[in-house]
DNA sequence: AGGTGTCAAGCGTCC
DNA sequence: GGACGCTTGACACCT
């Protein structure tokens, strides 16, 4: 079981999400701002490595407005070196690492315009995996996107889309059960009609389910994972204690944390946390599971 | 230097 | 039909 943290350090003094506001786009901006997210990713990789964290979600502002139209810039080209350079750390130390567009990008969306635009941002995560010269088992996690009043239109209306995806998001492009629109019983429908796998997120099951038991649930979801695409992928939360449901814990819940442990021993994946202190938790979170007799890579 | 309004993008809910 | 929450940092302008 690999176990990492989404997006920040919060040890380190630099982010890979720097962007800047889109009236000052300019390609000196743009120059600036990847190769310094590029630099400041080899960096938490780097850390993540000397403390036995094996899995990491990049962020999605890495390159600031990429599939934007007003992005003229080749970074692509530009920093290709960079990115390759990346990717040969990430496989060289069998590390895995994963991408998470955000609400946007909604490619079930009846709106065209919502459609194209999520196509080319989707392209665009592609894009970075495939410059870091990774296999398909690093990820790009979306969710099956709105319900427009019909859901089952909905649903045939995002097979039919991912159908038409470029082979190049298709082959890492994997579907996460949300917390109000489509759980996880929607998001195994979904694979059984695209061969999507599904990731399973604890907190938003908690949520939004149909009873199903922690461990069952686990395991359905892990069983539409092909061994081409690595181990299932799970992110883990806590909710946040007196804060509104679906808020994320500050920082792990070690008592909660044992627990889903326990309910899942024996089943395999690699778990991503969605605690606000980052790295923190992660490494609180690799000691436990140590603890526990789990297998975690150093 | 510090404070603060606002930021590419959308859905669903509530009034 | 319009405002707001989501979830959050931090950009960029203002004083």
């Amino acid at each position: 079981m690999k176990i990492g943290y989404a997006c920040i350090n919060l040890s380190l003094a630099c982010r890979s999400s720097r962007t800047f506001r889109l009236k000052s786009y300019s390609a000196e901006n743009m120059e600036r701002t990847v190769r310094g997210n590029l630099s400041c990713l080899m960096e938490q990789l780097r850390y993540n490595l000397e403390r036995g964290i094996h899995y990491f979600r990049i962020s999605s502002d890495l390159v600031p407005f990429a599939s934007h139209p007003v992005c003229d810039y080749p970074w692509q080209s530009e920093f290709a070196r960079e990115f390759a350079a990346i990717g040969r750390f990430v496989s060289e130390h069998g590390m895995r690492v994963t991408m998470h567009p955000d609400q946007f990008i909604l490619i079930n969306s009846p709106d065209e315009g919502i459609h194209e635009r999520s196509v080319a941002e989707l392209v665009y995560h592609a894009e970075v995996l495939d410059l870091m010269r990774l296999d398909r088992s690093h990820k790009i996690q979306i969710h099956v996107g709105g319900v427009y009043g019909d859901r089952v239109a909905s649903m045939a209306r995002f097979a039919a889309r991912h159908r038409e995806l470029p082979a190049a998001v298709k082959k890492r492009l994997v579907v996460e059960n949300d917390e109000r629109s489509y759980g996880l019983a929607d998001c195994l429908e979904v694979h059984a009609r695209t061969g999507i796998p599904v990731v399973f997120d604890t907190l938003h099951h908690a949520a939004n389910n149909r009873g199903e038991e922690l461990r069952a649930a686990v395991a359905a979801a892990g069983s539409t994972w092909k061994k081409k695409d690595g181990l299932p992928m799970v992110d883990y939360s806590s909710q946040k204690k007196g804060g509104k449901p679906g808020a994320h814990a500050y920082s792990l819940d070690a008592e909660d944390f044992r627990f889903f442990l326990e309910e899942t021993r024996g089943l395999e994946f690699d778990l991503m946390l969605e605690v606000k202190n980052k790295e923190r938790s992660a490494l609180e979170a690799i000691s436990i599971a140590r603890e526990m007799g789990i297998h975690v890579p150093g």
